[in-house]
DNA sequence: GACTCCATACCAACTGGTTGGTTTGTTATA
DNA sequence: TATAACAAACCAACCAGTTGGTATGGAGTC
């Protein structure tokens, strides 16, 4: 490809014996955020990992078994920095979740290759070729929605349920947003129709439970 | 002198002549959508239009350039098929836009793999790596969001605006909607968020020029 | 506490098949 | 008959995965 970001694949220092599959996994995620699932081969995730690849199959009996080991690597790892980024401690469960709302427009500054979804990325590509891969993709996603699925029930409970939305089906969109939020930014190289698309969804939430505009 | 008939193993009856180019950036659309961008051969690409590589190299210079024309291609095949599903003799823009809502949800039930956008699979996968690409599916989303802005200004000019959108956000965020709403649909393998996200986009809508949910 | 035993972790060279792209030649049409 | 539109064989680089090893550290024995 023409333009190739020359992307660096200087030496990694050798991680510590035992770390190698954790290397791999953080390589994975790394690597696939910015070049896609096929584009990113076994042998550039380990010169990024600085494993060989004998670790690679040791710990992997395919590049599809990472993919499926990084999908579900990547709740691990993602989960805990949103659920640190909400502010638990205020009470109105509607404030935890424009807090929440805040914290992703916040993230949404970063570059566009760490800003997005791994799973997002990779479902994309990779849904009617690898079952394995897209099944622990859909685990994945319904893992991250489901502590904005609880804000959004105990919304409800507080503030009544607009008419024809379900918390879970809250949830869900909030993230739909957000997936295509990061597809529109990578269109525009710009990660201006993600912030304005968090805008607009708080907007949303707003006029559904009868808030001000925050 | 006798000719033995060449005996055709391709999958796909040769196009007529002329028609290579053409031939291959359907297949472009065909198989980018359903295995991606890295996954989707060149060889493969010329097998699924019933050419050759010669053929193929005669046209575009790189796999890459193809990539470019397809996304233009893109614009040409699906802006018409958009147009036409929006009911444009319907007098309010508010309706408009509420019937093109409706026909993008009926397009959703479709197999995931001709549901999707084919600009919104590839730019998410190429947008670091090639920005020739990356720059034409800008484009080319731009130019489905366009018609759609004309919709919202008109519905803006006779019903007002409502607080804090214009025109192109409320465009633009449609169609993030939907890119959004694609990336979910295949992580669960089922159009359901797609669908949902939509008729959440419409209450939305519905909400901020104050009319009664359709 | 030295000593064997052994599973796990890792390494590096190699392989058969595939890749994007090239070369050279053929056919239709203006 | 000049030129665009193809076809087919070919190539070097690259790909996922394999092979046959070596290093490490912990458990068991004396």
């Amino acid at each position: 490809m023409t333009n190739a970001t020359p992307v660096s694949h200087q030496l990694t220092p050798s991680p510590p014996r035992g770390q190698a599959r954790r290397a791999l996994l953080d390589a994975a995620i790394k690597l696939v955020r910015r070049q896609g699932w096929a584009a990113t081969t076994v042998d550039e995730l380990c010169s990024s990992a600085g494993v060989t690849k004998g670790a690679f199959f040791h710990h992997f009996p395919s590049k599809e078994a990472l993919g499926v080991a990084a999908a579900k690597h990547w709740v691990e790892v993602i989960g805990p920095f949103f659920a640190e980024g909400g502010d638990t401690r205020l009470s109105d469960p509607l404030d935890r979740i424009f807090a929440y709302l805040d914290f992703r427009a916040e993230i949404a500054k970063a570059p566009l290759d760490v800003a997005t979804c791994f799973a997002g990325t990779l479902v994309q590509e990779v849904f009617a070729s690898s079952a394995p891969i897209r099944d622990a993709c859909g685990a994945t996603i319904r893992a991250l929605v489901e502590p904005l699925t609880e804000d959004f029930r105990a919304a409800i409970e507080s503030h009544g349920a607009p008419a024809g939305v379900t918390a879970e089906s809250l949830a869900i969109y909030t993230h739909t947003v957000f997936q295509g939020g990061f597809v529109m930014a990578k269109a525009e190289n710009d990660a201006a129709p993600l912030i304005d698309a968090i805008a607009q969804l708080k907007r949303y939430i707003a006029l559904l439970f009868g808030r001000a505009h925050p």
